[in-house]
DNA sequence: TTAAAATAATGTTTTAAAGCACAAAGTTAA
DNA sequence: TTAACTTTGTGCTTTAAAACATTATTTTAA
């Protein structure tokens, strides 16, 4: 069941370290790896959750379809982090679509081996909480700063957020992922013309610089400070 | 501890029924009852989250500050409805604020009574998942609600929203919550004198009629219609 | 290696919603 | 019972951002 190129997933991201030598077993013996090309769907809205997805290499943008084919991109993953077991410890089904934005491999853990183990494991349980408390403040932020902030604003924090999630290159200034600017306008809600356009401001300003898809930071100060203002 | 008028708060709300009879009494003993006027302050952001709070009666709306004055309601509770309690499991600070929106009686219980609860009984654990998964469901339906839709959408979805939380008056058609329509406009994303104006034009429409802060829906389903194109 | 498609870049027009200003009606307080 | 204040209601003006249109530039595929 485990591939022999990656090491176990209990080993992999520190959530699991709550877990017994006994739970972890468990737990190995019920993980799959899967593997995704860049742009493919994992799980669309509507469909029944059935596996948390663990994240070893690649990048998910997790987004709700929105009106007239713009898409809200609600979060972001990158590798060691877990998602997709949201609905189901909700009883739902989902409410969001994902799919990888470059080539991606990935645990998948069947969500009643991870009830099981949330039943009977309380720090596995307070894991879970703390996640998810976590995530709700964020989308909160997230809520007033989509909804109060200009154009400029938003896609400045859109930026900042980025690099506190995924830091930089080895340069230490670029970026450490590449989105289309349709991507980058989703996450920012603005259409796609205007985060091009506002990416360009923010480049003849002097504060960003970018070569294609790869964006870097020349003034990281300027950039938070209009990300603050809005 | 206890106060007379009310019962105790494992027998108030349902959230409760996981516990053990012994933990329930260590929640009554520790639980104490806070009376509010309307529009008093409970909480501010910034400040240390220090009770879990559950109505017994009133209405409160939990709210972030905007710039330039302008707030956004991120949830309303109503009685049984618990709160203030998630900064305290992500162990971060208030994030909002919350204040009644009319007069307003709430259980107080420390946060480190509930956390030692969630620790030793991992029924209570999994309960909170449950409210926080579905909670962040909904913040992520939010978010795309008010950054997408038009006006008149956002409006209407905040009353459909507003009729399915507190339900009616005994009337049938009168919506169980009296707000201003600055918190109306709060709540839908818009500035007052827009919050006035569609009201205004749902009402004109046949959808709504209004006395003072009283609303009352005449046509659901063209509401409902409203609240779903946008 | 050319064609087709997707993505990026820019200019122009339109529009939804904010901003502003002011009046009327209710409330609260002195 | 005035006065002061808050909330509600409207009209007008401005503006930020969307919508639309067109042209480059990449990328992908045939």
């Amino acid at each position: 069941m485990q591939n022999k190129e990656f090491v176990p997933i209990d080993e992999f991201s520190d959530m699991w370290d709550v877990l017994t030598q006994e739970e972890r077993m468990y737990l190995r013996e019920n993980t799959k790896i899967h593997h995704f090309k860049k742009n493919q769907i994992i799980y669309c809205e509507g469909e029944e959750p059935s596996h948390l997805i663990c994240l070893i290499k690649g990048k998910v943008k997790i987004y709700k379809e929105g009106t007239g084919g713009r898409n809200q991109i609600v979060m972001m993953i990158k590798p060691k982090e877990s998602f997709a077991y949201r609905a189901f410890l909700a009883e739902e089904r989902y409410m969001t679509n994902a799919a990888t934005v470059e080539a991606t491999s990935a645990y998948f853990v069947p969500l009643k081996v991870i009830y099981e183990m949330i039943c009977s494991n309380n720090k596995l349980a307070f894991t879970f909480i703390k996640i998810l408390s976590k995530e709700l403040g964020k989308a909160h932020n997230r809520t007033v700063n989509l909804t109060q902030k200009h154009i400029r604003g938003r896609l400045a924090e859109a930026i900042v957020n980025l690099v506190e999630h995924y830091g930089f290159d080895d340069d230490g200034v670029t970026i450490n992922i590449c989105l289309s600017r349709e991507d980058l306008a989703n996450i920012s809600n603005m259409t796609t013309a205007n985060a091009i356009r506002t990416l360009s401001s923010f480049v003849s300003e002097g504060m960003l610089s970018v070569k294609g898809r790869h964006i870097s930071v020349l003034d990281y100060e300027k950039l938070l400070k209009i990300s603050k203002i809005g």
